[in-house]
DNA sequence: CGAAATGAGTAAATCGATTTATCGTGCTTG
DNA sequence: CAAGCACGATAAATCGATTTACTCATTTCG
């Protein structure tokens, strides 16, 4: 086998120090640009790391280190578009500090979620950006705490009292919709949203309700709530629609707080035969790439993912490299995109006459 | 501050060592479930980790050993319901073996996919799992054979001199695909992918033609492939159907082989106010959540990510622990789900009064 | 001119484990 | 009774770097 032998060890930094004649502190002085190296040895040194393709063992580097250069990240998942990019853009922002990122997926569970970073404690990571599955008061965070790890929350955050945290500003974005819906006539609109994460729905909630009430007194705002995950959510939002139909009222725009929820209402009007928009509005927090060349587009709410994934990474390093003070609360704003799934309400002819 | 304290170094072996009376390899020993162990010292010591808290440093750990105990995995981005799956099963897998996935993303970039692993190939990982970016042939996996690294290829390769290769059986499936179309009627069909894949979009393309020509001999197949991005291929595509309207002959289905392009399709359709199914069919490789939501619901080729992920770990695993024999490379089914996105042809009224 | 400072380099300690070689015991066994 | 052999445990080497402490020349300067 050719590369059989392409197999064998590794070249070491010892490796390296006897070509060049030299000690291995020398090596790792000229590779470390120490500037106290002859530049006779510099040059052998550099020869050799050349000739033997010497690259520096992270590891080894690491272990001797006081601080390793591995940065954890924990996201929910990596499949949505939001997480994805979210640890792409981690990623790239760690390399450029010279760090590795180790990213890990909690899938939704706070048990795993905990287990992960107990394991990059025991990878001694310098840093952790953790976006938690419920909130800041989840048992991953708790633990950061207890064992003096150093960390930035974000996502489902809103402010900590030890952990800087980063998220979108939803309950201004949240306003901002219900602006948009109150002021095209809708006075009957129904929330969907995940129970877990308390806070920062709440958050929404009261952004959306205020804005809302604000604009037009007589709405009238509804709440589903699941407590965990999709199906509970399916099953509820069934529920709900079905009462609608019973009493013969229905609200005339959905505002989903998440972006699974916009998928499981979607399906529920498309169960109805309910037509989008002429029958019913659709608004979802979280965009994604289908969405604008579905029928129809489906507006929704831009989260910052770049900003949010730099202003963590920024606080990161800066509690890496010794940063002291209180632990700060960031909120990026988002953009809005109006698109084809919002209209008049259904009903009011004069209205859609008017847009058309 | 409560944590200062924590933060402290953490228990090394030689901490619990001390505490229980005994030497450091005796600690060792019980740790790895060695038998050689007095009953009466291995409770010492099990009392003593648990009193320190105590947990292996996996760094150093691996450091002694002959193989570091992480799988790099290397995928073109994250945030693809396909890959996002993919990285989350490989981290179930390679977690399950007592290894630690490292996940980084090539970002569809072949310089950065070779980067990436010779970045892996400095932490020394006891293996690769690398879907490329374009195919087996590229850098990333020349680099591997180059260094006798123990790897396993997936999804865009068919088959390899030295490295195992797992990917979804797109050939059958684009057969099957093809089956259906023709079978409703379609005799103009378009197909769209990118061209770099090579190897795997000519087994998609091969597999198409030969399962349509022969239930359809007279089916004409058009076919646009864009170089690289996305953005060529919008460009394309328009081009293409711009000439269709001139000459008064359009396609009555579109075939995509991937998922990008299907984003690409639908949008140049709402573009030109085509509507799907009616004016025109759409099946993509690949499927989605968002797209048995819409309307219409996309027919889409569900590739087995699950099996794929399996497969590949259990190769690689096989190969770190020495296995020999030549390269396999296996193909996994994939599941075509028919949706509302396909009909008969456009202007074939009979079939479409018959179906409605 | 002798003391102090500087420059260039190295041996050895260290990081936190694992593994090898070695060392006493006590028990068989010829 | 001496040799042989398990058994349990440990000291020390090792993995591949970084860093500390120290040596030996050479300069610089009072």
């Amino acid at each position: 086998m050719a590369h059989r032998q392409a197999q064998q060890r590794r070249p070491s930094i010892h490796d390296v120090a006897e070509r060049a004649g030299v000690s291995a502190a020398t090596v790792s002085k000229v590779l470390s640009g120490v500037v106290t190296v002859k530049q006779e040895n510099a040059r052998r040194v550099l020869d050799a790391v050349e000739h033997l393709g010497y690259r520096v063992d992270p590891l080894a580097s690491d272990m001797r280190r006081a601080r390793r250069r591995i940065i954890g990240a924990i996201v929910p998942e990596f499949e949505s578009e939001f997480f994805g990019q979210m640890v792409t853009r981690l990623e790239s922002l760690a390399e450029e500090h010279g760090y590795t990122l180790v990213a890990a997926s909690s899938r939704e569970s706070e048990a795993r979620e905990k287990e992960i970073l107990a394991r990059m404690h025991d990878w001694r990571v310098a840093g952790v950006v953790l976006a938690p599955v419920r909130n800041e008061h989840g048992p991953a965070a708790g633990f950061m705490k207890a064992n003096g790890m150093t960390g930035v929350l974000i996502d489902r955050v809103l402010s900590d009292a030890v952990f800087d945290t980063v998220s979108a500003d939803s309950a201004a974005a949240s306003a901002q919709v219900a602006r948009e819906l109150a002021g095209r006539g809708h006075r009957h609109i129904l929330i969907v949203g995940l129970g877990e994460q308390a806070a920062t729905v709440r958050a929404r909630l009261d952004g959306f309700r205020a804005a809302a009430l604000a604009l037009a007194p007589d709405a009238r705002i509804d709440v589903v709530l699941a407590e965990s995950d999709v199906e509970p959510l399916r099953a509820r939002l069934r529920d709900y629609f079905g009462g609608c139909e019973e009493k013969g009222e229905r609200p005339t725009a959905v505002y989903s707080l998440f972006l699974r929820g916009t998928l499981v209402a979607l399906s529920e009007f498309r169960r109805r035969g309910w037509r989008c928009p002429d029958d019913i509005s659709l608004v979802g927090f979280d965009d994604a790439e289908w969405m604008q060349v579905t029928w129809p587009a489906i507006a929704a709410v831009v989260q910052p993912v770049g900003r949010i994934a730099e202003h963590a990474m920024a606080a990161l390093f800066a509690r890496i490299e010794g940063g002291e003070g209180p632990p700060a609360a960031r909120l990026e704003p988002c953009r809005l995109l109006m698109r084809d799934s919002v209209g008049p309400p259904a009903g009011n002819a004069a209205a859609r006459e008017g847009r058309g």
